[in-house]
DNA sequence: CTATAATTTCTCAAAAGTGTGACATTGCAT
DNA sequence: ATGCAATGTCACACTTTTGAGAAATTATAG
C-alpha cells in the first residue's frame, strides 16, 4: 500500500484535476481515509493544493526532460515525449493548464516557470531540427505543433481508460497519427 | 450586449466545464452580473447545472447534426464536424464528457443518449465511407479517429485563446494536421 | 503482550457559500 | 420627465465546508 501522504496527493491530483474546487470530503473518499486524517497531513486547501501543484511540476519537468536526454535524435526525442506525456496521464493535462490557463502570469524569475519555458524551449529546438531535414511540415509553426502534442497526449490518455487496447497498442497508435499530422 | 439570461449559461458553461464545484460568485463574475442577479433567473445551483446540460446538449447536437446533411461528400461532411466542434468552444467538451465520463450510465432510452449515439453512428458510417475510398487509414478504428478528433478539437479551441492567427486559419491548420493524420 | 504511532470517531466552532426579502439605482421606451 | 423593467446593494438566515481538539480504536514494531 502507497504512503498516506502520497496517496492523499495522488488522489487530491485526480480530483482536482476535474474540479478545483471540490470539498475535501471527495479527496479523502477517494484515497480510502476521513477527513481527519487528511488534515493531520495537510494544514488547510491551499497546502494541499501547493502540494500537488509542486508534485506535478516535478514528476512531469521529470518525465519530459528524461525524454529529451533519451536520445541525440530529434525523432526519438519527440516520440519519447509524447509517450512520456502519455505517462504522466492526468498530471500532464493539469502542469499544461497551470502554466498556459489565463489566470497564470507567466514570470521566468519563477523557477518553475523558467523550467517550463526550458522544456518548451527545447521541443521548440526539436521541431526545427525536424522542419530542417524535411521531417515536419514546415508551415506548422512549433506553438501549433505543441497544441497540437498536447491534444493528442490527452486524447491518447482519455482513451487508455475507455478502451480495450493494450497500452503499448495505443500509445503507437498516437505517435502514428502524431507524426503524420506534421509530416510535410 | 447578449441577453442576461443566455450570458449567465455561457459564463457558467465555462466556469463549470473547468471546476463543477466552483462557487457561483465565479459565475456571476464570469457574467458580469451580481449573484443576486443569477438567482434571478435560477432558483438554484441545481437547477443552473441543468439548463447548463441542456443547452450543451441541444446546441452540440444542433452544430452536428447541420455539420453532417451540408453535404453528401463523406470528406465534406468530416471536415464540417469538425469545424462544427470548434465552434461549439468549450461546450464540446462538456458534450463528449456528459456521454464518456466514468459516471455517466449510458440510456438509450434517454434521448439524450440516443441522439449522441445516432449522431456516433453518422461519424461511424462516415470513417467506413472514406475507409472504403481509401482516403482513410483503414488501421485506425473509428473508436480511435473519434478520440483524435475529439482531440483536434479541444485542442484548437484552447489555441484560439492564445494565438494571434485567425479563426479561419487556425481551423484550416487544425483541419490539415487531422486528415493527415488519419490518412492511409 | 505491550508500547506507541497512526487512524478513526465524535464533536464543535469558525468560515464560506447559498438563497431571498426589501429597497435603491440605472437604463430605456414612451 | 415619467414609469416600468432590469439590475445592484445590503442585510439576513440557513447550509455546507473547513479545520481542529479529545478520546477511542486499530495497526505495528519490538
Amino acid at each position: 500500500m502507497m504512503d498516506t501522504k502520497t496517496r492523499i496527493i495522488e488522489s487530491a491530483i485526480e480530483i482536482f484535476g476535474e474540479d478545483l474546487s471540490a470539498p475535501l470530503q471527495k479527496v479523502a473518499d477517494n484515497a480510502d481515509i476521513t477527513r481527519r486524517t487528511l488534515h493531520r497531513y495537510f494544514a488547510d486547501r491551499n497546502e494541499l493544493v501547493a502540494v500537488c501543484r509542486q508534485e506535478i511540476e516535478s514528476s512531469c519537468k521529470k518525465a519530459m526532460l528524461t525524454a529529451i536526454q533519451s536520445s541525440n535524435e530529434p525523432l526519438v526525442q519527440l516520440e519519447s515525449m509524447l509517450y512520456a506525456g502519455i505517462d504522466c496521464g492526468s498530471k500532464y493535462a493539469l502542469f499544461k493548464r497551470l502554466h498556459q490557463g489565463e489566470d497564470h502570469y507567466h514570470n521566468p524569475e519563477n523557477k518553475n516557470c523558467a523550467d517550463y519555458d526550458a522544456i518548451f524551449k527545447a521541443f521548440h529546438k526539436i521541431i526545427i531540427q525536424l522542419q530542417k531535414q524535411g521531417k515536419v511540415n514546415s508551415e506548422m509553426s512549433s506553438q501549433w505543433i505543441q497544441v497540437l502534442h498536447r491534444g493528442i497526449v490527452e486524447s491518447t490518455v482519455h482513451a487508455k481508460a475507455h478502451t480495450t487496447k493494450s497500452e503499448e497498442e495505443i500509445k503507437k497508435l498516437a505517435w502514428a497519427s502524431y507524426i503524420k499530422a506534421i509530416s510535410p
